[in-house]
DNA sequence: TTGAACTCTCTTGCATACAAGAACTCTATC
DNA sequence: GATAGAGTTCTTGTATGCAAGAGAGTTCAA
């Protein structure tokens, strides 16, 4: 239905290479962590190519700043400093809520029935307590709200904040926290209502409050993990 | 004073390399100009190096969006179309928007006064109708507001937009047209007397109108500019 | 036991050779 | 004159070899 995007989404000239949406989907889904070392050699070997096309991806994504290339150490992954996570809910929630303003201008597009029919799976989520598709159908909203925003710019800056967030691994640790299924679906709804009534203002500024208040629980959830690894 | 910003201005781990400075800094200010071929093999010559650093260096303005890699054709310097220019724009807004309402939340910060400073110097620019130098202050006031919202990743992101806009180049062109300068200046001075009050809001909103005003100037000059270039 | 120096290994950085393909040019043919 | 085709040339893509440096481990001396 609708296209992952947090790992693969540019409809770019140049289709990215398969190596670096599978490296990048590595670090991104959590199958190598935080401090992780990437050798180029060993993942060639790996890959059964080269450490050439290895090295440009990693490169690549260095600039993405999924990791980080020490020059003649290693190239690592790279983990989102409690600063730079603040820093990123900040910008996700003017990406949103731009977002959200931009389709209430555009009016009727199929993006907002997506959206309806979302909020309509969610409530079936909420009601059966399954969190993980609940969390899913989230991640799947907020990509198709800004998706229909239809600036491809957009989408392109927000891809790259949300690949650094690690978002979906994030969002899941934050739906359990209690009470917050519920609320955040009535707070899609209440976002859906206000594009529906075609006022940009009012969409982005009831957007913007919803990504602030589950910024605040993914902050949390965040931090709590951060304190799981060094309890001392 | 204030680093260039355009061309430079992330304090991150790894320096970036000279080679893809200068390269950016040749496309950004239209040494070479869209549409022209960047050949490995030639620049290679140029800077005295391999190509190996040289495809590195151009891999990475592929992702900034500020050359096109043709496999096995050509890397060539390219244009945005009128539509990512609009798209572009409207990024900006929100990005300005979102710095001037976190300015205004951090108070009194020696970035306030640096704009304070730059809007005295501009009215003495306008008075001598000095567009060069106006010019020069107005980026200078965007990157420091920018600056002053002490949010990095805010900050990368805003730089990769300016470089893809190719940003002092349009600008400079904008202000030739006729009162700009004046009501520009005022603008912008609106927009100190929000952040120092302390209201973010207020802040945002200011700046948010400040930027469409003046990107509606700016994709004019960039539409103007088109229809010379074509004038069939 | 501690510390310093040295060596050894592992890493990325860079140069280069070769492969593969796109596009242009020139020629032959209709 | 137009067009199809082959060949040439230019481009980027990939593999690989070597250089340089960081860091761990070891050894030796105090």
């Amino acid at each position: 239905m609708q296209e992952s995007s947090i790992v693969e989404s540019k409809a770019r000239s140049n289709p990215e290479t398969p190596l670096l949406g599978r490296l990048r989907q590595m670090i991104v889904t959590g199958v190598v962590q935080p401090g992780d070392l990437l050798a180029e050699t060993a993942l060639a070997q790996d890959f059964e190519v080269s450490r050439t096309p290895i090295r440009e991806a990693l490169k690549q994504l260095e600039r993405e700043g999924l990791v980080e290339v020490r020059a003649r150490v290693g190239t690592f992954v790279r983990k989102p400093t409690q600063r730079e996570i603040h820093e990123m809910f900040s910008l996700k929630e003017a990406f949103e809520g731009l977002a959200a303003g931009l389709l209430a201008r555009r009016g009727a597009v199929p993006e907002l029935d997506q959206l309806k029919e979302n909020v309509a799976r969610s409530q079936q989520a909420v009601e059966r307590g399954d969190a993980e598709l609940y969390s899913q159908l989230v991640h799947e909203f907020h990509s198709t709200l800004v998706a229909g925003a239809d600036n491809r710019k957009l989408s392109e800056h927000y891809d790259l904040l949300m690949n650094q967030l690690a978002y979906h691994r994030i969002v899941s640790q934050t739906l359990s926290l209690p009470g917050r299924l519920q609320n955040s679906k009535d707070e899609h709804q209440a976002i859906i209502d206000a594009i529906s009534s075609k006022d940009p203002l009012a969409a982005e500024l009831v957007m913007r409050r919803h990504v602030a208040a589950s910024s605040q629980s993914a902050a949390l959830a965040a931090m709590k993990e951060e304190d799981e690894e060094q309890p001392g």
